[in-house]
RNA sequence: UGGGGAGUGGUGCAAUGGCAGCACAGAGGCCUUUGGAGCCUUUGAUCUUGGUUCGAGUCCAGGCUCCCCAGCCA
């Protein structure tokens, strides 16, 4: 909203000057993805800035998919990455463009290149080629084939499109300069013959432009006038630059600004496609995973993950952000947009003794306690209840201000009771705690203003609902599992998911739709799993709450 | 090693020759019917060596470290 408009980076400060100054008069941008993956939230970077940056100076952004490699590129992904643009919330509007819809001015550029003696075909292998092209500290050496006539350049180009050649026989290379230092202007391939069917040409064509050669051209027709890009194709912005200036087309200024890395998880495709195919997540979408549908369907909202992006920063160096920063923004939001409800994870039942036994009160909840618009809401109370199993201490140490035997603490909303009895089986196991309320703190406040210092979450054991809780937690034990001795899968963390399949929630959960969010009071965040049928509820845990009694509790642990 | 980039608290981002600031994380406190949230306080940084200047994170010169490029991938 108004806070994005006034986002403030060295990106948009060289747009306002390309505005001030009347380089261009527009701003229009693109994100540019290619369909053979997921969206992950590194994505989101390039997403909100040119789509941001668009809104931000008035102009307009497109989606153009980069599809110039038919090997590896599939429609599936084109419908996927659609789908999370616009969950993200972007609108491309009637600007969605496929670098194959130039395929025909791309050739039609080719054959000027070629008449121009500023391309030729070349009949090295892939491997001659590598060779011929020198190393980082020598200069590579022309290939015998250079100095071929436009004649017979544009006859060979002519073949290599009719389909007379194998894959690899022969490609189509720009003629710049062997021996640049710049290793990408030493005669880039322009086309490449691959018999293979494109997602949207079908087997229209068997020579395909690589993406160096479709690039610049496609955002040039479209009338871009800042590409922007990640770092590693700086080094690729003077070729994109010479072939505008030899087609002599409109000439967009492209921008490169770095990407980020996070702490405890793996961002490149590779990893993410191993963890998937290896069986160690259950999918593209498992919430463990930071793909735009992994994140989706942990309960992570499209506001937050923008709203932490927009913190990332925008620069040149490679940055690691670390994972703790992306929870921040994942609980800030979650804090703001859910309505408490009461779950217990790990039920440990409570008989109030000197409570009736067929007696039903309504407790008035609030939805959410920082904000009374929310309403209220009335949760059933018994005699039989359940509490959170760690609630209860027999033997609790000085910091532990919960129940034990003889204490009293409240039940939120409910009453205060205390504990009289700890009835257990013939294993020594607790198998519920008796206690009795005190019936004057109807609400949970005493009458005598006496305190109490804890404060329980409960559910009625005759009204709860029964709930599978999967709890999510991050996906590496290691900050960088990259960059550790072994392979990054030997970091995987084994509680990053634990499900549980007895938890209990409150009844006003009942018909929660799928992909709602809530908190759990005390508990952490949970939202509403597809996997949820009208016999079952299934919770998954987004984030849990910040805990400082956990780092307490160590301190007791020996 | 050729070329292209980058070095500011633990992490990330600002400071555009003039008091090194913000966020997250950490520490301490207040408040609390969530050991949540909120509020207050606080620890902690300019890669290095020279130079220019009244004054340098910023300008100049050298050094060091890290990242990217040798796909018929994008």
């Amino acid at each position: 909203m108004s806070e994005v408009n006034e986002l403030s980076d060295f990106i948009r400060d060289m747009i306002k000057e390309d505005l001030a100054t009347g380089r261009f008069d527009r701003v229009q941008t693109r994100f540019p993805p290619e369909p053979n993956g997921y969206l992950h939230i590194g994505h989101v970077k390039a997403i909100a800035m040119d789509f941001g940056v668009a809104e931000q100076f008035n102009g307009v952004c497109s989606l153009r998919f980069d599809d110039t490699n038919p090997a590896k590129e599939e429609e599936e992904y084109v419908d996927a990455i659609m789908e999370d643009i616009r969950w993200l919330g972007y609108d491309w509007e009637d600007r969605l463009f496929f670098a194959s819809d130039y395929f025909d001015q791309l050739y039609e550029f080719a054959l000027e290149m070629i008449k121009a003696g500023k391309a030729y075909v070349d009949d090295l292998s892939a491997d001659e080629i590598r060779e011929y092209r020198g190393t980082l500290t020598e200069p590579g050496k022309d290939s015998p084939h250079r100095n071929r006539s436009v004649e017979e350049n544009l006859e060979l180009f002519e073949r290599m499109k009719e389909g007379e050649f194998e894959k690899g026989a022969r490609v189509l290379r720009a003629k710049i300069d062997m021996a640049s230092p710049h290793i990408n202007l030493r005669d880039p391939v322009m086309y490449r013959i691959l018999h293979e069917e494109h997602h949207r040409t079908g087997d229209k064509w068997c020579i395909y432009p690589m993406y160096d050669w479709a690039h610049g051209q496609s955002d040039s027709m479209e009338g871009v006038t800042h590409s922007l890009c990640s770092i590693e194709y700086k080094n690729h912005r003077p070729l994109y630059d010479w072939f505008l200036d030899q087609l002599g087309i409109f000439h967009p200024q492209q921008i490169e600004f770095a990407r980020f890395n996070m702490t405890y998880t793996v961002m490149s495709k590779r990893r993410l496609v191993r963890l998937v195919k290896e069986g160690y997540v259950h999918g593209w979408d498992d919430p463990r995973m930071i793909t735009l549908a992994g994140m989706r369907r942990a309960g992570i909202s499209p506001e937050a993950i923008i709203k932490f992006i927009e913190h990332v920063g925008v620069g040149l160096s490679l940055s690691t952000i670390q994972h703790s920063k992306f929870d921040h923004f994942v609980r800030d939001d979650l804090n703001q947009r859910t309505n408490r409800v009461n779950g217990v994870l790990k039920p440990l039942k409570v008989v109030l003794t000197n409570y009736p036994d067929d007696q039903v009160e309504m407790m008035e909840f609030p939805n959410h306690p920082d904000d009374p618009s929310r309403g209220v809401r009335e949760v059933p109370f018994t005699r039989e209840l359940y509490i959170e199993e760690g609630d209860f201490m027999e033997e609790p140490h000085k910091k532990f201000w919960r129940l034990a035997p003889g204490r009293e603490v409240r039940l939120r909303y409910g009453y205060l009771i205390t504990c009289t009895d700890v009835i257990k089986d013939g294993k020594g196991e607790i198998v519920e705690i008796h206690c009795t309320i005190d019936p004057d703190t109807r609400g949970g406040n005493a009458p005598d203003g006496r305190r109490v210092k804890g404060t329980l979450h409960w559910v009625s054991a005759s009204h709860a609902l029964d709930a599978e809780v999967r709890l999510y937690d991050r996906l590496f034990t290691h900050p960088f599992p990259k960059e550790a001795e072994g392979d990054f899968t030997d970091y995987i963390n084994p509680d990053s998911l634990q499900v549980i399949e007895n938890a209990k929630v409150e009844p006003s959960l009942k018909d929660a739709p799928v992909g709602n969010s809530y908190q759990f009071e005390r508990v952490g965040y949970f939202c509403v799993d597809p996997d949820t049928t009208d016999e079952k509820l299934v919770f998954n845990r987004t984030i849990a709450l910040r805990d400082s009694w956990a780092k307490i509790e160590k301190q007791f642990q020996k």
